[in-house]
DNA sequence: CACGTTAGTGAGAATGAGTCTCATTCACAC
DNA sequence: GTGTGAATGAGACTCATTCTCACTAACGTG
């Protein structure tokens, strides 16, 4: 359903994207307007999950309380997810449907994110599996998460 | 190799922790006093993920800087795990070689965490993969987590 | 085009989970 | 018992995130 690759998009993807967006947040009734539009854009350039800082270091200027606010709409539209780790700062990418289903390499060294894409097939097992348990939790389930914890290449682990 | 069941332990369960908990805070040289006591007995009895306020209600008086700063110390020392989710306070359990490698469901509602365990098969599977995942992202991973969010029976989905 | 209405903006204040400081107390070794 | 370093707890503090509020931008209507 999204972009098939998890590198930057080109500029006709970035279109589709931008279309896709308004249309999300035009269902909510709000705007799609230039601060939206340049956190949905530096979300999709760098492809992976960022903490606000490290969006801000992609602007030239980012008012911080607008730049939450806005993210908080968008997570609301449905536009981006909000990753709540261990980190300092929440990790910020954008949501599944948007772009194809995965899940994160999360660094313990740097707490830096990474995403990881797993076979199809694995990925209905796993489904079937938590469908079942749910239910004899009486859960009502929405998505699944599954990430790798580790060190990535530049934290080497800590003798 | 740890208890096969989620339920309290009983009380030989219970000394045999604590034993266990000791000998891991006597390898990192550090004393398994009353405070730290309290709160693996109180995380071992509600045997699901909670946070601090929730390890308090279980308590008389529990002093709050040295309560996170226990809490750290057994965390280091491999006895308990912290979850840091989107709910407001992190959630802590003890940690997996105490207790049967294990899942959550996570509740987006009222944010409450349970345990779930899923076939061995499955989780082969999962490992393998991901494993396979990590070797071509240069990635060195410690464990994976696995979770299904959704909500919980108290809190049935908004319409 | 002017107007009214509603959403968005951004600077700064406020919130609050979690951490740090430090003087006091405890636990263990001898 | 006594000494030594770890543990304790009250309160100050940090800092990511959220809230407030006066102001501006966008959109629909007559």
């Amino acid at each position: 359903m999204g972009p098939s690759s998890d590198q930057s998009p080109d500029e006709a993807q970035m279109d589709d994207l931008h279309a896709a967006v308004g249309r999300r947040l035009e269902r909510h009734d709000h705007r799609y307007t230039r601060g939206r539009r340049h956190l949905v854009e530096t979300l999709a350039r760098v492809a992976r999950p960022v903490t606000l800082p490290q969006i801000a270091a992609h602007a030239d200027e980012l008012p911080q309380s607008s730049a939450y606010r806005n993210l908080e709409v968008l997570e609301r539209c449905g536009v981006i997810t909000r990753i709540a780790g261990t980190a300092d700062h929440a990790h910020f990418e954008l949501a599944e449907p948007l772009v194809d289903h995965h899940h994160h390499l999360v660094c313990l060294g740097c707490g830096s994110l990474e995403d990881v894409h797993l076979d199809q097939e694995l990925e209905k097992m796993v489904d079937a599996e938590l469908a079942q348990a749910a239910a004899s939790a009486r859960f009502t389930p929405t998505h699944h998460s599954l990430d790798l914890h580790g060190y990535c290449h530049d934290c080497e682990p800590q003798a």
